[in-house]
RNA sequence: UGGGGAAUCGCCAAGCUGGUUAAGGCACCGGAUUUUGAUUCCGGCAUGCGAAGGUUCGAAUCCUUCUUCCCCAGCCA
């Protein structure tokens, strides 16, 4: 991920944990048999070669956003900086929510991303799913113990039960079942003998605390439903706060992150976890559970239910259309790993609830293309410049740089002619206030060019600039001995009309008009930005004709863009603007 | 009105076992360089750390009270 050159990472809470931890050698005797196992198979394995093991959890019931990003380059980057190992986990322990499909997809997306759970001696790619035969059995032993029962209330009546924030609950009537019973019923569950929602699995702990997820919370329900991976083998399942500790542990993970949500559970986790210990199921020393705040960013939706509105109402071209804050889109739209790795360690990351500025993450793209992008020219809105003291069946080869800050990269080379293309944007017959670009009588060099003085322009009977007239001066070509002697403040790209390829270029802006679209309790659809999509037709400098799908360029004085990697074609590009150049001459 | 969390510059965020002028980044404002009004480079940017008291030679850091915001009552994750 990070070069060697990037700076010391920032101090935050989960490292000065970690730190701690290490120093106290508080993981030190983990023992790691190169795979996901129970105490059994760790037993006699060799000490963990990785100094700490982290991991993201994503359930496979959709794509990932931006924010999931946080989370990866948060996990990936402490066990990369702490000389552990990184997890890709699929959560998929809710068979009626979870599509295979999701799974390739995310795969994707986090390798894409340079968080790396593979290297030369492991590939942490698991399922919790695969551990299903430990849960059941941590259930059973559970229930052995005494810690769980079978309840037979239904969901309603356990909700009524529950008691609320304030009031206690009351306990079931079958909490004091006998173990063996609890026993006897569980298998029979597992052998497919009751319906769904019947009988439910519920870990004994304490129908009064002030903790809700105490009171006896649910652990195993019955699902017959066809699971993704393991299909028709199971029709019990765990739920969530009883498997995450469980697969924490069969992975030795060491410091389980997740977000601020999870909390009020992290006592449940360690429940659990201490109970699996004590009866032999889950190797020592057992995982940790932290939390951080969720990224909250400007401009954007990223609940499940509302990006998939956009896509299925049509608001949008499909979840990798280059305006959704899906990794898919943002790659789409020309953003690269490397920026949206800036991006979150700009971010650091707190237990405080913040939003942060879409701005911020544009920031990042930018400061990570402006180095690596070859520039090139591209007119957007064009208008016709006509050098008039430029002879008709002249021409002359201009050459920039392929970048400013790179010339060994090289050079691009085109055509000078009388007849260019310039943006419309670049001329004002009445300047205003501080414009330096073209207006009649003054001057400026077309950009490794000629410098030109304005004469004027032709305006249709709309008064519409059909054209803008100009002399040059054929001493200053750029590059020429002399041709500094001609001081101007104002600097124009521009194409000429013979040989410039058309291309179509998508112009995209923010999806979201409102810092936060569903704030208020408002319809976030009563926001979407009727602006945020723009297609042209410009005017590009031939080169960019075989520009190849997911390459970015600067296009100079305008932003950078990217070649789509869905619509170009070979010879026909078309390209997305990932983002604007900063601008400081603002209208 | 139960429990769990959080409050430091416009936005993030260090610092919080009390002790030089409260890190850093982003943004912003100056100035220099510049064939991108970009980049780069210099410089500026919290007598102040949610509020009020208190302890102390000394407090963002300790104590007390208060305020505001977030999360929790799925057989979701």
């Amino acid at each position: 991920m990070a070069t060697a050159a990037s700076p010391a990472p920032a101090s935050n809470f989960l490292r000065n944990i970690i730190e701690a931890d290490l120093a106290q050698g508080k993981y030190a005797a983990r023992r790691w048999a190169g795979q996901p196992g129970d105490a059994a198979v760790h037993a006699a394995a060799p000490l963990d070669t990785a100094r700490i093991r982290t991991r993201f959890p994503p359930e496979p019931n959709g794509y990932l956003h931006i924010g999931h990003a946080k989370s990866i380059c948060l996990n990936a980057g402490l066990a990369r900086d702490f000389g552990g190992r990184f997890h890709l986990r699929f959560d998929d322990t809710n068979p009626e929510k979870e599509e295979a499909q999701y799974v390739d997809s995310i795969i994707d997306a986090v390798q894409w991303l340079g968080a790396s759970f593979k290297d030369d001696t492991e590939s942490n790619l698991y399922f919790a799913s695969d551990y299903f035969s430990v849960m059941y059995r941590a259930a059973e032993a559970l229930i052995e113990a005494g810690h769980a029962y079978i309840e037979q209330q239904s969901a309603d009546q356990m909700r009524a039960t529950r008691g609320t924030l304030t009031e206690p609950g009351s306990n079931s009537p079958w909490r004091e079942r006998p173990a063996a019973e609890s026993l006897a019923l569980f298998r029979a569950m597992r052998a497919g003998e009751h319906g769904e929602g019947t009988l439910i699995l519920r870990a004994k702990i304490d129908m009064a605390s002030p903790n809700i997820n105490l009171r006896d919370p649910a652990i195993y329900r019955i699902r017959k439903a066809h699971h993704h991976r393991t299909a028709d083998a199971w029709c019990v399942y765990p739920m969530y706060t009883f498997a995450h500790p469980i697969e924490d542990a069969l992975e030795r993970i060491t410091h389980s992150i997740c977000t601020l949500e999870f909390e009020d559970q992290r006592p449940f986790y360690d429940w659990v976890l201490a109970r699996l210990a004590d009866a032999g199921i889950l190797a020592t020393p057992l995982p940790h559970q932290h939390e951080f705040a969720r990224l909250k960013l400007t401009t954007i939706v990223t609940s499940k239910r509302k990006l998939a509105q956009l896509v299925t109402e049509k608001h949008v071209d499909g979840w990798d259309d280059p305006r959704m804050p899906t990794i898919l889109g943002l790659r789409r739209r020309g953003y690269t790993p490397e920026a949206i790795q800036l991006f979150c360690e700009r971010l650091g990351v707190s237990k405080a609830d913040s939003w942060i500025d879409y701005s911020v993450l544009e920031a990042a793209l930018r400061d990570d293309l402006e180095s690596k992008a070859i520039r090139a020219t591209a007119v957007l809105d064009p208008v016709k410049l006509i050098i008039d003291n430029y002879p008709a069946d002249a021409g002359d080869e201009c050459h920039a740089p392929l970048h400013p800050q790179h010339p060994e990269w090289g050079n691009r080379t085109f055509a000078f002619a009388r007849e260019l293309w310039i943006e419309r944007e670049d001329f004002e017959e009445q300047p205003q206030k501080g414009f330096f670009r073209l207006f009649p009588g003054n001057r400026v060099r077309l950009r490794y060019g000629f410098v030109i003085e304005c004469t004027g322009c032709e305006k249709d009977e709309t008064g519409r600039i059909t054209a803008i007239h100009a002399t040059y001066f054929a001493d200053s070509k750029s590059g020429t001995p002399g041709s500094n002697i001609y001081k101007v403040k104002g600097n124009v790209h521009w194409v000429a009309v013979l040989g410039a390829v058309s291309a179509e270029v998508r112009l995209y802006d923010r999806l979201f008009i409102e810092a936060q679209p569903d704030g208020g309790g408002r319809d976030f659809l009563t926001t979407l930005n009727p602006h945020s999509r723009q297609v042209i037709t410009a005017y590009l400098e031939a080169s960019l004709g075989q520009a190849l799908p997911d390459q970015r360029f600067q296009f100079e004085r305008h932003g950078y863009f990217v070649a789509d990697r869905v619509d170009s074609t070979p010879g026909a590009p078309v390209f997305n603007r990932a983002v604007t150049l900063k601008d400081a001459w603002q209208k």
